[in-house]
Parts: C-alpha cells; structure tokens; sequence
DNA sequence: CTCCTTTTTGCAAATCATTTGCATTTACAT
DNA sequence: ATGTAAATGCAAATGATTTGCAAAAAGGAG
C-alpha cells in the first residue's frame, strides 16, 4: 500500500472502484520514472500480478488520464506513451534520429497566451511543447 | 503542373521519381490548405485518378515528409495529419471536446533555447507547440 | 525514339496498437 | 453476509499503417 490516497480519493469521487490492477499501473509509473508505452506498463506489471490483461492495462491508463493522475503523451511513432502527472511541469526534446526522449524544463509558455485565448472564447488547460533534433550519437 | 518546381527539384536530387501520384498529392494539398489525415488525401486524390491507391499514399506522405515538403502532425487520436510546408510559421490549438484543431501564429520559442541546446551537443531541427482546452462551443 | 535500369505503383495480405462485447469476478456500500 | 454496479480476462474486432511482390512507369543513355 503505496501512496493509494490520491488514486483512492480521485476515483472515489466519481464512482470508480479501487482495485489491485490500478493500485499497480500506479506503482508501476512510480518505480519506473518516466514515460512508457502501454506495452512497457503491461511487461511491468505482469511481473507482479501475472493475471494481469491487456486490455485492463490500456482501459485503465485512459481512466487515469481522464482523472489527470497520468498523462497521455502522443510522442511522435504511432504508440501512445504515458506518464505520472504531478512532477515538475515539463517538455519533451526528442531526437529524430534514436527516438530517444528526454524531459526538459524549459518551458517557453507564457500565460498572457492563456489569457488572450480564454478572452476568445477558448477555455485553455494545458500545453505541449517538444523540440526535435538530432543527439550527439545520431549527429549526420 | 502546377509549381511541381521545388517538388521536383527535391525528388531528382536524391534520386527520386516525379510521379504522377506524387505531383497529385501535393496539389491536394496546395487546393486544399490546413492540415489532413492519409484518408482525406487519399479521397481527395482519388477524384482526381481514381486509380491511385491507399499505400501510394502513405508511402508519399512518408516521403514528402522525410523531404520537408511536407509536415507530419500525430494531432492525438491515433490518426496522423499532413500540412504542407513553407506556410507561415504556426502552432495548433486543440479542442479536446469536439477534436477540432486550429492554426494559431502564437510562437512561445526563443531561439535562446536552441542555441544553449545546440551548446549541449542536441542539434535542434524544428519544434511544435499544442495548446489544449475547449473551444466556445465544447465549454463543460 | 527505343532500350535499360531503377524506382514506383497497385493489390492483397500482414502487422501493430488499441478497442469492444460478453460472461465472470470483484469492490464496497448496506 | 449480501446485492449491485463496476471491473476484469479473454477473444475477437477494428483501424491505421506497413510490407512483399509482380507489373508498370520514369528518366537517363544510346
């Protein structure tokens, strides 16, 4: 029994139930920092609970993004990944040679953007920003 | 022929061909400004040779994207969209209520940040910018 | 213009990520 | 301890994208 108290409240909230599987996907994003691929979450926690499905993995990662207690990330290579909210707010510089991603905290969001939007009639939540190039190894 | 120019000029210097079906795509998109799914671009072209085929799209789109002719979006909702390059520099504003996207001119990056990244061995290329929330007509 | 080599295309089948229907099981309020 | 709604596992379906291959087209050389 990790840190059950967010999930548990979150979900209570609205009528979900909280079970081995969700308590698990959580702990898995909490011993793995980082994002990961609904495939990678699925590897992880087959090793502890070898009854684990699939489809349980990618139903519950939409629930828990929906709740904002993970986020979904559309990297750039047709598979979603994931990560735990609640860390530092961040971005993503990604290399287009190695595909290897790597959180950044430069964030260049100013909220005057927000204000202008809001005042347009665009209720703004969030942002992304990503910066694509190549890492040193894959350097042409 | 439309300005098959550019397109032309980038095919041949690496030894590729200037098809009809590539010619095409690119006039979808210049007839047909913002930002389109390989399906939208495959019906579209498909009107116009009926027949062309879904794999000569993707193919092309893969192509043009790798050229710079084109850019490739990955909007969230597992469905990739193409643009054409050379517009105006832009961002997307994305409603998550109705999926609707929209260009916005905002630009939040300083090109500071490129050249600390640069310093660091990452040579940037591009970046991208994506603000969510919901547009007038989505607000909860 | 014709020939030759290489790239492309169309087609069909394959792959990959993600979603869904359904019967069974589980969480948890009573 | 029990009833009910919500969740799970399983298998099959879906949707987007990719691939192998034989036939067709492009572009350079003669």
């Amino acid at each position: 029994m990790k840190d059950t108290g967010r999930l548990e409240a979150e979900l209570k909230k609205k009528g979900y139930k909280l079970t081995e599987q969700r308590r698990l996907i959580i702990e898995v994003f909490s011993e793995n920092p980082g994002h990961h691929t609904a495939q990678e979450i699925f590897d992880l926690a087959k090793r502890k609970l070898r009854s684990i499905n699939f489809s349980t993995i990618y139903r519950n990662l939409e629930l828990l993004s929906a709740l904002d207690i993970i986020n979904k990330l559309y990297i750039e290579s047709g598979t979603s990944h994931y990560e735990l909210c609640g860390g530092t707010h961040h971005h993503h510089i990604i290399c287009k040679g190695c595909g290897e991603t790597r959180e950044m905290n430069i964030c260049p969001y100013e909220s005057l953007e927000e204000e202008k939007l809001n005042e347009l009639g665009f209720k703004v939540t969030d942002h992304k920003f990503k910066i694509y190039g190549y890492c040193s190894k894959c350097r042409p």
